[in-house]
DNA sequence: CTGCCACTTCAAGTCCACTTGAGGTCAAGA
DNA sequence: TCTTGACCTCAAGTGGACTTGAAGTGGCAG
């Protein structure tokens, strides 16, 4: 077994064979060939939409994980300098993020009527908030 | 200085205007009047924003933030085993971005060509894709 | 009192990441 | 050979979160 049709990386990967096609249309994956009209995948592709999915998960846009490692080709490596800022970028979201869970298992808790009237809640707010330079949000997947 | 009017909100909280007006209609803020036309807010209007940016940071929607604590009256109290299941899976999420993170952190350090070709990448990956029940994406902010 | 212009409303537009639908093709099983 | 139906393309639609534009209003400086 060489190569994979659309709907065997579709179950595979958990994608909509919709969701692929795009992808290959945006240069984040590609087809290694056809069979008539059909697209065939190299198993290989799984590994690249995993890779996909986890910088789905912290935010990056589809056009920016094509820039980070769409085509390997014609590019020199990737930008290790933009991986280690966007690694930077992350750790202050991670905190943030923190400290939104802290301030839901706090609010989960905490008997104040109005959670704005527990200093400690105010206080996790605070911690959500600052950390100033957020650049990123978090999307929902399915 | 009882009341602040829209731009001086949209000021203080780095929101456009447009973005204060729909955020009213969407029940997550509320003006305390008007004087003549114009929207008059609370100071408090600051910190619900700062939650409601918080929650946003976190992936929650427009509208779970509406049901989180939206209006606060007429609801008996907010839903506390929704937040504790809200924290539970910003759990997931938080570990889920530490991984890419690292393998951020990894790709821009390790000489490997390819990164796939690195089993410690792999290893990354994996860890950013498994732990299975991840409800949220990130989003991002400006 | 007048005029400016920051505010107002409402409808429509934008962006992203896909999904859906219509209409077409072709590999393979009966 | 014929039929089936999974796959194809391309255009249009969707949903969330706003933004933009046109047309109107009214507080307040002069």
């Amino acid at each position: 077994m060489r190569a994979f049709d659309i709907a065997e990386v579709a179950e595979r990967s958990g994608l909509p064979a919709s969701a692929l096609r795009y992808y290959e249309e945006k240069g984040l994956i590609q087809s290694i060939g056809r069979r008539g009209l059909r697209r065939l995948f190299e198993p290989q592709v799984l590994e690249r939409l995993a890779l996909i999915g986890a910088g789905r998960t912290a935010g990056f846009s589809l056009e920016e994980l094509a820039r980070m490692f769409g085509s390997t080709e014609g590019r020199p490596s990737v930008d290790r300098q933009m991986l280690a800022t966007k690694a930077d970028e992350l750790d202050v979201t991670i905190r943030k993020l923190e400290a939104v869970r802290d301030g839901l298992r706090h609010a989960a808790a905490c008997p104040a009527s109005s959670h704005m009237e527990c200093p400690k809640f105010r206080r996790i707010v605070r911690a959500a908030t600052s950390a100033a330079p957020l650049r990123r949000r978090l999307r929902r997947s399915l």
